[in-house]
DNA sequence: CGCCAGGTGGCCC
DNA sequence: GGGCCACATGGC
């Protein structure tokens, strides 16, 4: 299985390395001209992808899995024109605006998110490889003992009391639930779970709050609120395709807005954009 | 080599 | 409900 599907307004290295993701590597190119590719393991399968121009070139899967996978029914200039007028927003849009929110599975998502608590990006990244060589994501595989031993810190208990959970129901069962079937699950606190609605569960309004979002809509923004109220204050100001305009701005307060705080003394915060 | 990291749960008041 | 604090390690 390999194909070509043409794409407009896509960016593949943003979409893989933006934040939303952790199940890819970088194809090593050998120095040949073009994009890298990535090797993405998603849904159970695994398959190849790079960006060659305007078109999305794999194998290892079929078309209509990478059309949905990608998202590339979703109009990213539609989106950004669908939100008010907003300086901070056309920044991160101008930057990231090409990235797509990708379709994953619920529970490949939540077992990636609970790896994420006090953590950071290539450790996350890491870790959720380790699982996976570990126990191939099957809730029945983890256990304890096993999931002790692979560098997790205190997020092994969460990925426990996941386990425990889904086996229960079972896998099939469990994704059909819906996203309360995240209750009671031990690390599954109200960032954790915004994120599994955006990403597993295709909730494009949901606006998780993390320490990067929660600088922007302080510093940036001026709103001073509580976490439980920036998620309804960003929802109402964004809209329905909310995730959107969290995925836009947290890219690009890590990878521009943070590096200029860094090397501007302290106080370069909002005048300095 | 300290500091910090896509938070959360369990205390205390 | 709000304000602490430990949580277990690795990345930089």
């Amino acid at each position: 299985m390999a194909g070509t599907i043409k794409t407009a307004r896509f960016d593949l290295r943003q979409t893989m390395e933006c934040g939303q993701f952790f199940n890819w590597l970088r194809l090593d190119h050998g120095g040949r001209v073009g994009t890298p590719g990535y090797r993405v393991r998603a849904h159970g399968r695994v398959f190849d992808v790079r960006q060659e121009g305007g078109s999305l070139v794999f194998t290892g899967a079929d078309s209509l899995f990478i059309r949905s996978f990608f998202s590339l029914d979703h109009d990213p200039a539609a989106i950004r024109s669908s939100m008010p007028e907003d300086p901070w927003l056309d920044r991160a849009y101008r930057s990231f605006g090409r990235l797509r929110l990708l379709r994953q599975d619920p529970w490949e998502c939540l077992v990636a998110f609970l790896l994420t608590p006090v953590s950071n990006i290539p450790r996350i990244q890491g870790n959720l490889l380790s699982v996976f060589e570990k126990t191939g994501f099957e809730p029945g595989r983890m256990k304890p003992a096993a999931l002790k031993r692979l560098g997790l810190g205190f997020r092994w208990r969460f990925l426990d009391s996941a386990a425990l959970r889904v086996k229960r129901l079972g896998l099939e069962d469990w994704r059909k639930a819906g996203p309360e079937a995240m209750d009671g699950i031990l690390g599954t606190g109200p960032k954790v779970k915004d994120c599994v609605r955006l990403f597993g569960y295709g909730d494009h309004a949901s606006f998780p709050v993390d320490t990067w979002i929660r600088r922007v809509l302080r510093d940036l923004y001026r709103v001073k609120l509580k976490d439980r109220e920036l998620r309804l204050w960003a929802r109402e100001r964004f809209g329905p395709w909310a995730g959107y305009a969290q995925q836009w701005l947290f890219a690009w307060s890590r990878t521009e807005w943070k590096p200029a705080l860094r090397h501007g003394r302290g106080k370069v915060a909002r005048d300095a954009f």
